[in-house]
DNA sequence: TGCAAATGGTTTCACATGTAACTATAACGC
DNA sequence: GCGTTATAGTTACATGTGAAACCATTTGCA
């Protein structure tokens, strides 16, 4: 390799590709995709993302806490506050208190909570189908195999690494 | 008809499982990857994601247009204005004026910003090979060909299929 | 007990981001 | 040429979002 310092050249300085590179690709998709599914609801049921999320895991474990949302929805506590208010507000999720620890709130879908989940659930597992049907059985299961694997331990350890920034990441996010 | 039955129960509404649904995967993941590497320079060069990607791009490609940054980086063209505002101003890169349109501006990195470059992108690569680490070469190849499906055609145009979105559905509550 | 620390949750502040409006230049039609 | 429309880019506004500060309650423990 010639070597030679004529930096106007990106040769010399190896520049990223970025449509190759993998974060950027996998952002690329994901916001595609995810935008593609809320553009579905949002306008539509007044729903955002951090709602729709909050919504779906109440759909399946009733009587949570905000906390235990934030954990299982991986979205930060803030954010699942704010969504919850909301949805407290418009009525599609009803908040009691925990008895025995009155910090805790108890939340559930109320009736149209539900109503509204009957209808955005399908949507979004449709959206999911048409992503997929553009794979074929194989990439499908390799998919699922490959994100398995990425998700799965947040961070192989290395010591010895100078973190300037290493913030702590949230606790359980995909379990 | 809602007979005021208890469902109460998550079964009768096939509710969604997050955990296991491929576009809340997708953005986990893209999330935490470009998290993982904007930690890395962020703090270190007071450079956010928006403005490393217009850097890539002018890495690889001297003389573009904004609009042409924004078209390769597939971002807006108000992120792409804002970041070279604090690009420019930051003098990461210079910007000119396209002779014979004096709308259009020419943009390239300045030394300044090669030097940023020539630190950020192998920190970009050596996330990404981390981040690869954690499949075999088989897996790798299969996430490669399976993105590039995926972000292939938009959306594959059937006939007699309306594509985009608008996707109707009666509002009754399913059973 | 009593008091410090921890925990659940909300509010505040600063900042990022998207949409629409806006400016300036260029292209088009006549 | 002159007016209309299109294009490059910026500005303004409204909204979303994270970090940290902040209350209320509970827990730990001496």
């Amino acid at each position: 390799m010639p070597a030679d310092q004529q930096h106007v050249h990106p040769s010399d300085h190896a520049p990223l590709e970025l449509e190759r590179f993998l974060p950027y690709r996998l952002s690329i998709l994901s916001n595609t995709v995810s935008q593609g599914i809320a553009d579905d609801y949002q306008a539509r049921f007044d729903l955002s993302v951090t709602e729709w999320r909050v919504m779906a895991v109440l759909a399946r474990f009733e009587g949570l806490s905000a906390r235990e949302v934030a954990e299982r929805t991986a979205m930060d506590k803030v954010a699942v506050s704010r969504a919850l208010a909301r949805l407290v507000e418009a009525g599609r999720v009803n908040r009691g208190t925990h008895e025995g620890d009155k910090r805790r709130s108890v939340l559930a879908l109320s009736e149209a909570g539900w109503e509204v989940h009957d209808v955005v659930a399908p949507m979004a597992r449709a959206r999911e189908r048409e992503l997929l049907a553009k794979l074929d059985a194989d990439e499908q299961a390799w998919l699922s195999r490959i994100l398995d694997k990425l998700l799965g331990p947040p961070v192989p350890p290395r010591s010895g690494e100078q973190g300037t920034g290493n913030r702590e990441r949230e606790s359980a996010a995909s379990a």
